[in-house]
DNA sequence: GCCTGACAGTCTACTTTGGACTGTTCTGTC
DNA sequence: GACAGAACAGTCCAAAGTAGACTGTCAGGC
């Protein structure tokens, strides 16, 4: 209750916001902000547990009893609403976008037409997936504020699945083709981080 | 040349890409960069020039004779070429946005409505410059790759712009009023990092 | 009773950001 | 032609953020 200075860092201010509604864990904190604005706001597990300590330290938060799994709620404290007051009412930084398939279209003449294809095609579903749950989670949305973020999701959604689509490149080529086989999954591709051998 | 296993991290990559057309310096390709697919593949300065020092000391560029202000341009190597090749045929990395904005919408009922709307009328002003920006360079791209990623670009822009806008809280209040003359500049608002006295 | 998968959190290496800092050259303007 | 800005070019570092491996716990199905 003294009065220093506390840097709030743009995730741990989030979390604070979050933790309005009452005590979340790390775990609900994460799952939660992924399915909201996840899509707008991405952020890893490992920075939320590491900013929950930074803010319990603080004083900002007051961590509870741990307990089933080490299940460990949160919950803010006046000095955390406070924080948060203050920090929201800055003008907001400037966006941070990393959409790989932008990248590998914009460089698609170095790319196989045939993964060229399916990476849009791929695309264009976890895009239109995306949209969908977006469409279902509007009918439980009763906050307009909260409300308006998920219409610019929804329209996000519908912008990227309808571009990655109907790109030329994202056509079947004349013939149809069999193998291909097994790599048409929709799992959340993670790749592309290393190996380049020579 | 010999073989040992190089990791490309996605900016070194990208890096890459831009260099297949030339030599370029850091200053070049981050401006470049920028132009381009800037909306949506972020990088820094620093950055930029850390990997291409790396790059550079694996043998994937070679650094050319320094120029007037220690300009110091870089041309891919055979090597990079293949590197190049090799990662971009991965498929994409998940994306990753950050976009205060929402944030602030997604919380809006924590703040001043005056500072909502000013937030939303800069942003939505930035959204129409930038998409404005982008018209005009369709006019000089031939690559259909460079111009279907600019394409997203504009609507990406025109979506964007179009939201900030079109909010009931970006609406001027009913009453005219005077005061927030210093406020409404349009330039980069950074902010919102720090601070949150107590 | 024990297997499997979802849950909960930790840890670490690496990547990326933001911005301060040092110089250099160019472009006026007087 | 001197000199003040502005734009150029790059360096540096602390802080923020990401990816993913790792440990362990509990619930339900068989």
């Amino acid at each position: 209750m003294s009065r220093w200075t506390v840097t709030l860092n743009p995730t741990a201010a989030s979390l604070l916001g979050f933790l309005h509604r009452g005590p979340l864990t790390g775990w609900e904190l994460q799952s939660w902000i992924e399915r909201s604005i996840g899509d707008f706001w991405s952020l890893t597990r490992s920075q939320v547990y590491r900013e929950l300590k930074t803010l319990a330290g603080a004083g900002l938060l007051r961590a509870g009893a741990t307990g089933k799994r080490d299940r460990q709620p949160y919950s803010i404290t006046a000095a955390g609403r406070e924080a948060f007051r203050t920090w929201i009412a800055q003008p907001p930084a400037s966006d941070i976008l990393r959409l790989p398939l932008v990248v590998s279209v914009f460089f698609g003449a170095h790319i196989e037409p045939d993964l060229l294809r399916r990476y849009l095609q791929t695309a264009r579903l976890e895009h239109d997936a995306q949209r969908a749950r977006f469409l279902t989670l509007r009918e439980h949305v009763q906050d307009p504020f909260q409300r308006a973020a998920l219409e610019l999701g929804i329209e996000y959604e519908t912008l990227l699945g309808r571009w990655a689509g109907s790109l030329p490149w994202a056509q079947e080529a004349g013939a149809p083709r069999a193998r291909d086989a097994d790599s048409n999954r929709v799992g959340k591709p993670r790749g592309r981080s290393r190996a380049a051998k020579r």
